[in-house]
DNA sequence: TGCAAAATAGAACGATCGTTCTTTTTTAAT
DNA sequence: ATTAAAAAAGAACGATCGTTCTATTTTGCA
């Protein structure tokens, strides 16, 4: 969640100061069409994103849009680029003011559950994208998979914290439990949009519960990581929650 | 997954003592190019089927192949009917010759796997036309939900039966462990069909002990079912097998 | 205020799409 | 073999797409 430099934010400001001053116009339009882009492509999809919808939604002409981009693909990529700096914001890190560990880890999923599709409208492109880039290649594809794959290292890496902490047991493989996390997100998102459930939120809470309550040790006091190898819950909510314990 | 008398072959072949016998050539075509959208389907999803590929593909023109289904839309649920019996056969069918209980709900999620993803080509289209028909509303999205919804059905059903059997412990809701489920082949699709990664069979491969080992009990002989409530796997293996002490 | 550059609009292109209509070929029962 | 029906082909339609090219408007600094 950190290799950012590619598309840093140099292009939209380029500091006051630089001899010339360019114009601005362009950048405060470009932004503006990228967001309504983004709405767009979140409820038709990536691949569903016509240049002619755009305009119709700015109050733009089609050329206008395009001039902006210069390709269809362009556009593309800068929706998924915007996409991710949001999710980046709203998900990574804002749980990262949240303490290591299982706190932390908890933020995520919950702020992921909320990105991705617990509201009723705007799927996710993570998902969606996935779907549609399957079995094509070029730079959309790439630039999605190489978000996509920055967000699973950055929830790898907090389950391995969550280790290192002593809140969770190392004997697991960091990968399998980030696997399991996402495919509960994955779910939620079926059953949640596609299927209309109400109740799948719930599910995918309890699930995620299931997970750490599986991998739960008691918090660290680093003498006690040798010891209590699989004591079992009690740092963490037990799921049928009779009586809550509320994860640390 | 026993509901199919809407669409039943009974158009197929109308009964040779019928009196008149009708035209058969048209029936076998119709299959060739059922066989063919799905194929295409399968890689570039419902919602990218053309009837200009299919009739490519298939060696015919447009209007030939347009004139077996009336419209696109009859065309996309003809090929859902299609994924639907086979994945019933290859996935349910093939999973009701095992003994009801764990060895069956274990061949239907094998079954799955190999039905959905984890080959290279061909991806699911009860994956990808989740997607692609979130937010619309007709006939095809309709036709896709109540399909899914069937193996839902009986997915859920076999998880029941595993309860009743007491396989698995009766204090987890069948919905949870199902969605569960679901949510390790979605992110094994994800992961082996959009990312590439060729060890996500093995992740959802243990995901799925995970479940099984959260809720196993002894096997049933009816009489134990009241006594051994919570005394972790024999039944199923546990992975990671260093010493595991199942959770709950 | 003037003026070059940037931003936007407008029209048109080739391509592809689903669909309709007409014509030709093929089928299968007499 | 005849023949009517079914199957398939062919051409054309309106619509939409991404893109290009050319004008027009707007911007921001001199």
């Amino acid at each position: 969640m950190t290799d950012r430099k590619t598309h840093s934010k140099v292009e939209s400001v380029p500091a006051p100061e630089a001899g010339r001053r360019v114009l601005i116009k362009g950048q405060q339009t470009k932004a503006v069409i990228i967001e309504a882009a983004l709405g767009l492509a979140s409820q038709i999809g990536l691949d569903g994103l016509s240049i002619g919808a755009v305009a119709e939604v700015t109050g733009m002409s089609k050329s206008g849009v395009f001039a902006h981009f210069g390709s269809r693909e362009e556009l593309q990529i800068s929706v998924i680029r915007e996409y991710h700096d949001r999710f980046e914001a709203e998900v990574f890190y804002a749980a990262m003011q949240k303490p290591r560990g299982v706190p932390r880890l908890q933020a995520m999923f919950d702020n992921w559950m909320v990105q991705t599709s617990a509201e009723i409208d705007s799927g996710c492109i993570y998902i969606s994208g996935a779907v549609e880039f399957d079995d094509r290649t070029g730079p959309v594809r790439d630039a999605l998979a190489s978000s996509v794959a920055t967000w699973q290292t950055a929830l790898r890496r907090a389950v391995e914290l969550a280790q290192a902490a002593g809140q969770l047991s190392r004997e697991a493989d960091a990968h399998q439990i980030a696997f399991e996390i996402h495919g509960l997100i994955l779910a939620l998102h079926y059953e949640a949009r596609f299927l209309r459930n109400p109740g799948a939120s719930e599910l995918a809470r309890r699930g995620f519960l299931h997970i750490l309550a599986r991998h739960a040790m008691e918090p660290t006091t680093p003498s006690s990581v040798k010891t209590g190898a699989a004591k079992s819950a009690k740092l963490v909510a037990v799921p049928k929650p009779r009586r809550k314990t509320t994860s640390d």
